[in-house]
DNA sequence: ACTTGTCCACGAATGTATTTTTTATGCATA
DNA sequence: TATGCATAAAAAATACATTCGTGGACAAGT
């Protein structure tokens, strides 16, 4: 029998491996916004040859993380406030549906991940002092498993989908934001209030709240986006 | 300088030429839903050698038309019930909000090219008599473009590429239908009051139109799909 | 005799190394 | 300063090697 934790998981195939790494790569930020990515590059970077490399960057692109330039290699998807108000405007669109549909069909066990997933958040929250949330990887896990256990419910297996790409663009704005603004967002009441909402079975309520949630953040970020001329956005 | 209408564009890459056509053969009905894509064969299919078609293959999977099965290879996507359903809901809501903002935003051009593309269409459908429409390419191209001709005013980006995925994959539903039905669906109505509707600038009432639309493929759709049992389908 | 499990071989998917083609860059020349 | 050619770099595509599942044969046990 294989364990897992050993040297590199053999039975997950290296397109995989390296579709997981750079997507991660990617939404922490490790690239420049619209910085080129280099197949040789990668390639050394994340030990894997052209062909996996090239499989996983065409998937990314696919999802608005990557950018194709035909014969011109691949570019990390730029960070623009046009782009933010889009993505907040599908965000809603999409997240207050699936929200809305698991809070109708959710059932006892649903409920007891969200408690769990919001009581993970808050543990995280606690511990964690004044510094930047959206830069502890460890925040930015839980603060995405409570945001989807939210959804888990949903009936619609293709908004689930969206929901998680959707979150996964918004992520890399977020960070951004927090890593070029010196006020910090406290995000904590937010999320409780979402959390009672949601257990009260309270849609309209709950709806409003994540609406607001999304417009604040996307608010901050389109802020910080046009306000510090010249902090490496066009 | 190279001309286009030559040997195979030559400027245009090959993964590029492989996705599309792959995509065209797959939307077209042309492999059985839940069929076997081998890598070998659509290589000499398409005369192009792995790497490209794989990335083609990629890109598809994140569309939802083709599904990856680790180290087993490609299949082409199921077509279910539960899919329809899912598949109608999620376009509802993108193709709603879409067309919304198309009516809020669009301006004289664009009221133009809408009724360029119904006059297309309509012109496809006096000619084409009694045939099953879905089935002929020419048809769809353009029951493609009116439709997608209505949003195209819509200020969000996200959404219009959403639309068109949703699009491609509610086409192979209407296509399957179209092919395993004795009854033909009379769409022309619908559209020519969709398309009324939009240039009088009613939102309410396109919206609704558009509502309608959609569910009612969604249910021919769905009883073919589990009317005739045994015909191909789980 | 029939079932059940294991091992081997074949086919197909995955991955690497290499070649080809295209695009970008620098230098010389007008 | 602009233009054209030569060179270098990188992307795209191919050919080749490796690895992984699948199905069948054979052996052991019921």
């Amino acid at each position: 029998m294989a364990h897992d934790t050993d040297a590199a998981e053999p039975e997950v195939p290296l397109a995989e491996r390296a579709y997981r790494a750079l997507r991660q790569a990617i939404v922490r930020g490790e690239f420049e916004p619209g910085a080129r990515l280099r197949v040789e590059e990668l390639s050394r970077r994340f030990d894997v040859s052209s062909s996996p490399l090239r499989e996983a960057l065409n998937r990314l692109s696919e999802q608005g993380l990557v950018r194709t330039l035909e014969n011109r290699g691949f570019r990390v998807a730029p960070l623009t406030v046009a782009g933010v108000a889009d993505l907040a405007r599908v965000r809603t669109l999409v997240e207050c549906e699936a929200l809305r549909d698991a809070i109708a069909h959710g059932g006892d066990d649903w409920e007891a991940q969200v408690v769990a997933a919001a009581h993970a958040l808050a543990l995280a929250e606690r511990r964690h002092g004044d510094a930047p949330r959206a830069l502890d990887d460890d925040w930015s896990a839980r603060h995405r498993a409570f945001h989807l256990s939210l959804y888990a419910a949903c009936t619609s297996p293709l908004l689930l989908e969206l929901a998680d790409v959707l979150f996964d663009n918004a992520e890399r704005y977020r960070r951004w934001s927090a890593s070029h603004r010196k006020t910090l967002r406290r995000k904590h009441d937010e999320h409780q209030q979402l959390l009672k909402a949601t257990l009260a079975r309270d849609a309209n309520r709950a709806l409003e709240l994540l609406r607001q949630h999304i417009s604040g953040t996307e608010r901050l970020v389109a802020a910080a986006l046009n306000g510090p001329a010249g902090n490496g956005l066009p």
